[in-house]
DNA sequence: AAAAAACCTTGAGGTTGTCAACTATCGATT
DNA sequence: AATCGATAGTTGACAACCTCAAGGTTTTTT
């Protein structure tokens, strides 16, 4: 049944299925992207989720990383032997710790960022008009991301 | 002003740092597939890549999964003791090994992508017309990719 | 106050991932 | 045809990842 229905599937799952080549070849660049800092990849992408300035709890991190709290326990130690996060206690909630990236963390994190920068091939190759379209399509998609579901 | 060039950035590098967000979002869903199925991500991720008919070299899929040839081994291993793949040997170059999915291979194989199939809330929710705004221009977008790159 | 829930940590056990070394095979050179 | 270098896959060692169950501390609910 699931394949009956590709013929009556809607132009999302569509655009979804075609993204979904895009999301396999990003993943490929940050595998090498961390790699090369000499990052283990839920490291790196730890450090992607953190913003400078603004500390997280771990269980947040667990969520946007996909994986169990116990997981990120071991992780955020390893961040933080190398000096990249601390821990900062949470005085509102005792049971919270923050996490916290220190400058040479927010620093190795630009770099995972940077390799991460530039759009892939076959967006890049898209006529600059296209690029600006695929572009503002993509904004009103998240756009309303922000408030509505918090 | 987080980053200063910002401003000069492309068009292409601004869609792409949002498609950047989906990709996060997509390798939540990713790992909740494959925690469904009983299949470590890395299990999930090699079968995604097989196409049922299309037997994969061994080294071919650690480039696709962007890993080492050695962890390839592993991963087919415990794929091909649950059997869901088996390998064949390659009369034309003895060193190859091809990794072929099975029945029970290809049922799970497209669990899983029927998993994935669903666009993501933030594309679902655009409208028609930018649904299909979306799907052409990622349909231009990767339409070169056959014979050119290779 | 007691019970229930949330947050983080620990420990066990299997999987992933990298590296270096090894065997077998192929391709090109001599 | 024999050898040298490169490639494909495997193995072993070791660190990291990941889930689960269990436990301690703190918060929230009853």
């Amino acid at each position: 049944m699931a394949l009956a229905r590709a013929t009556e599937s809607s132009p999302a799952d569509e655009a979804w299925e075609i993204l979904r080549g895009l999301l396999a070849a990003g993943r490929r660049r940050f595998l090498v992207a961390a790699s090369e800092l000499d990052l283990h990849p839920a490291q790196a992408g730890a450090l992607l989720h953190l913003e400078p300035a603004t500390p997280m709890p771990m269980h947040e991190l667990a969520t946007v990383l996909g994986c169990d709290n116990s997981n990120v326990t071991g992780i955020v130690d390893r961040l933080e032997a190398r000096g990249l996060v601390t821990r900062r206690p949470y005085a509102q909630d005792r049971r919270v710790k923050h996490v916290v990236l220190s400058p040479a963390g927010v620093e190795l994190r630009d770099r995972v960022r940077a390799h991460m920068a530039d759009a892939p091939e076959a967006i890049r190759r898209l006529s600059e008009a296209d690029q600006c379209l695929l572009r503002d399509v993509l904004r009103r998609a998240v756009e309303g991301d922000q408030a509505p579901a918090g």
